[in-house]
DNA sequence: ACTTTTACTTGCATATTGCAAGCAAATTTA
DNA sequence: TAAATTTGCTTGCAATATGCAAGTAAAAGT
């Protein structure tokens, strides 16, 4: 799961050479939209991502910026998973890949919330948890 | 490169499921921004695909609706690989990518061209190519 | 006819994934 | 305070996917 070096200087080869596999953006998602924060949240998650994918995507996540880990203000024996600056701005690539797939493909209960609020006004919902993200990172 | 069902119904995961990796988007990019359209064009993209992944994710593509083969018109040997409406739909998502990508990496001197045009007005390149990329389809 | 182009397929070595088990430090429970 | 549990990983190994090189058949060009 080493990217070398980048394929091209094209935009969307770069970022694939990040996130561009089947549980990077899930670990994304599961920051920005659901909460989560530690090893175990992300663990947990309906799509059952094995453990050791698990520690080399956080690995990876880390190395290339997306996110970054910090004690844990309740107990030692947990870590604190944050989204970075650089993460928080994969949420309109995020957001618009959830609008396409829910084109197409029906999506959970507790997902649907989030799309109707998107639906009603994207750049709003966008600004909005944009901020949120921003904050939270900062305590 | 087979995914028999979805992990989940979250809208990012099922679309991870079709182009979570690192080559299926670079196909669909090269499709709606270079005016890529047969399996040589696609081979010469600078990120250099093997033939038989190459093959593999057209055929993945093309079962997921997100392209489809048409007869070249000039030639029998060629085969021409169209986007489909659910591929151009792709093309909020794909910008939303260069863009993340364009503030952490350099983009070589043909990307930085549509960069600009899209720095320039969102909205209106999105829409303009929207239906460029519709019309072509029809034809 | 012969060579080249085109769109693939095949074989094989290497890399990545996924599953299950293991493990040490921290925390909770008895 | 000793034992059990939680937490965040690592390790081993089988299965799968990737990448490289070579091969192939149909069509096109010379």
């Amino acid at each position: 799961m080493l990217v070398k070096d980048k394929r091209s200087n094209c935009p969307v080869s770069c970022a694939l050479d990040i996130w561009g596999d089947k549980w990077s953006l899930l670990i994304v998602r599961d920051l920005m939209l659901f909460d989560k924060k530690t090893y175990g949240d992300f663990l947990k998650s309906t799509e059952r991502i094995a453990t050791n994918i698990l520690a080399s995507r956080l690995q990876s996540l880390e190395e290339h910026g997306i996110i970054t880990k910090r004690e844990h203000p309740e107990s030692k024996a947990k870590v604190l998973y944050m989204i970075t600056q650089k993460g928080i701005e994969l949420l309109p690539m995020v957001i618009e890949t959830m609008l396409w797939a829910d084109k197409y493909y029906p999506a959970s209960d507790e997902i649907k919330g989030i799309l109707i609020e998107i639906a009603r006004n994207k750049e709003a919902f966008i600004e909005s948890k944009y901020r949120e993200l921003q904050r939270t990172a900062l305590t």
